[in-house]
RNA sequence: CGGGGCGUAGCGCAGUCCGGUAGCGCGUCUGGUUUGGGACCAGAAGGUCCCGGGUUCAAAUCCCGGCGCCCCGACCA
């Protein structure tokens, strides 16, 4: 296990301290594919329990999982006008379906067989509306077919230009939720039900407090009536988009043929809806969350959520705390708590400490001979504090602990993004603001797409949602902050990721 | 595609200006002593100096041409 560097000052770019938590936590590689990252066992772990959580929030409302193919052939991207536009400049595809020898050497040596050319390039999948619909349309007869609530994880690649850890590969990892309804109501309910679900997950469980709302037009979903999102606020003061869930009213429906019989005997298109979260999650979570000493990572998240860390100097007391480690480790882990023991002898204890500091276990017990003495651990927070905690009802002592760091977690990320967001602004004070710290400027909007494209050209900021009614400020803007015109709703900017 | 930085041991870097035997720190391996916040001593292993060409008695270093990576932009349902 190589010792970690020490974690780049935040003062230095937040970019590079990011880039150095996420690989000094282990949670992911930088891999010989361009944009395309590696996720190590530390992140993956992360990634499943992302998954597990959300999965069940999904059964518990009504989805299955299936899987469909990763190739799509070209013509069903072309299906849906919208959808062909927003897509077609980032994707891969396939064109051949053999290699053939050069007879040079080196990187040339191979090269696609011509005579092997696709008549029909396939699209390595950027999202599957266009093959999951494709089938629907077979799968879909009759009302009694409806609703068709369905979810599948996956990797999608998109060939962005530029590429992040996490937050943009070329290819990421997602869950992509797709359901035909009935009617646009139910539809509706349902993009707005999964939206819901997105923000307990994230409040919840990543402890990362979003705004949900609505997208302008310009920033939608191509294809989509409407889009959806949650928007967090990371500690650069730069939006993040957590999760989008779209009404795709009956675009899709249309453009491949998926219709249903009424009870009443008719034919009608049904009305679908999409939504997806990816391994952008875990981006965000580093970035709500972390602080110079590495990744900090909410209990009900952390693969690791407690580590025992044993202190001795001669063999005999070696003996004594690991046994007490053992007991300890045998007794939370039945408490359903994910802990380890680090029974490393060629590392000191803060050495161990730094270690586990940097891959973000919110808590430490520590067992020295003085301790076992006692009958006591010292149990240290990721966020700081150290006490001294009783074995004897250890395990109500640890998860009341963990219960407290997720709290803490989440109100002060809460409480920084409100320090962060102003409301009520006037043009002159936008300008200053994004200019500045930067952070969610809530203001009056016309609702015109100009509008937004100047914001956007001379701020960096875009609309990131129009929010929904809670988080609304009380007096409703009169004029949109930017040019004056009547308000038809207000708006939160802010610059993005 | 623009601006900036970089490519030398597993990782982090110095050496490049001013050409002359390939270096440092961390990690790794051996042995010993250690262990309550990044241990210490002794020894050892580990290199196409990104690639190709040129200049030169001699190139990590100078010249020409490529490639790749990172950060910041542009792009990004």
């Amino acid at each position: 296990m190589a010792q970690a560097q020490k974690i780049t000052p935040r003062a230095k770019d937040f970019g590079e301290w990011y880039n150095d938590v996420v690989m000094q936590a282990e949670l992911a590689d930088y891999s010989p594919v361009r944009g395309c990252m590696v996720i190590r066992p530390h992140g993956y772990r992360l990634w499943e329990l992302m998954q597990g959580a959300l999965d069940a929030m999904f059964k518990a409302t009504g989805h299955q999982n299936a899987y469909f193919p990763l190739f799509i052939p070209m013509s069903f991207l072309a299906k849906e006008a919208e959808h062909v536009e927003g897509f077609a400049k980032e994707v891969a595809l396939v064109t051949h379906t053999r290699l053939m020898a050069t007879g040079k050497t080196g990187p040339q040596a191979l090269m696609p067989d011509p005579e092997s050319a696709l008549e029909e390039p396939l699209v390595v999948r950027p999202t599957s509306e266009t093959i999951i619909y494709a089938m629907f349309a077979k799968w879909i007869h009759s009302y009694r077919d409806l609703p068709l609530l369905m979810n599948q994880w996956c990797n999608i690649v998109r060939w962005e230009l530029r590429t992040r850890l996490f937050l943009r590969t070329t290819e990421f990892l997602w869950q992509e939720g797709h359901t035909a309804h009935a009617s646009e109501a139910e539809a509706e309910a349902e993009a707005r039900q999964m939206l819901g679900v997105y923000r307990t997950f994230q409040e919840e469980w990543m402890a990362m407090p979003v705004i949900t709302g609505r997208k302008t037009e310009s920033e939608k979903f191509a294809g989509a009536l409407c889009t959806y999102a949650v928007e967090a606020l990371m500690q650069d003061n730069k939006a993040l988009q957590a999760g989008t869930s779209h009404n795709l009213g009956q675009n899709f429906a249309k453009a491949f043929n998926v219709q249903y019989q009424t009870a009443a005997g008719g034919l009608e298109y049904v009305w679908n809806t999409s939504w997806g979260v990816s391994t952008r999650m875990i981006g965000g979570l580093v970035m709500t969350h972390s602080d110079d000493n590495g990744l900090v990572c909410p209990p009900k998240l952390a693969p690791v959520q407690a580590v025992i860390v044993p202190i001795w100097k001669s063999d005999e007391e070696k003996s004594q705390v690991l046994s007490v480690g053992e007991k300890l480790k045998a007794e939370l882990t039945q408490a359903g708590i994910r802990v380890e023991l680090d029974a490393r002898d060629s590392l000191k204890p803060g050495a161990k400490y730094f270690e586990w500091e940097a891959k973000g276990v919110p808590l430490r017990l520590e067992i020295g001979p003085r301790d076992v003495a006692a009958g006591q651990v010292m149990a240290a927070r990721r966020t700081g504090g150290k006490a001294p905690a009783g074995l004897e009802g250890i395990r109500a002592a640890v998860t009341a602990a963990l219960a407290e760091i997720q709290a803490g977690l989440f109100q002060s990320a809460k409480d920084r993004r409100e320090t962060h967001s102003i409301r009520g602004v006037t043009k002159q004070r936008f300008i200053e603001f994004m200019k500045g710290t930067g952070g969610f400027a809530y203001g009056g909007f016309c609702g015109s797409g100009a509008c937004e494209a100047e914001i956007k050209q001379e701020t960096a900021a875009t609309v990131r949602v129009l929010p929904d009614p809670e988080f609304r400020s009380p007096e409703p803007p009169k004029t949109c902050m930017w040019c004056g015109k009547p308000s038809v709703a207000e708006a939160v900017w802010a610059q993005a990721y």
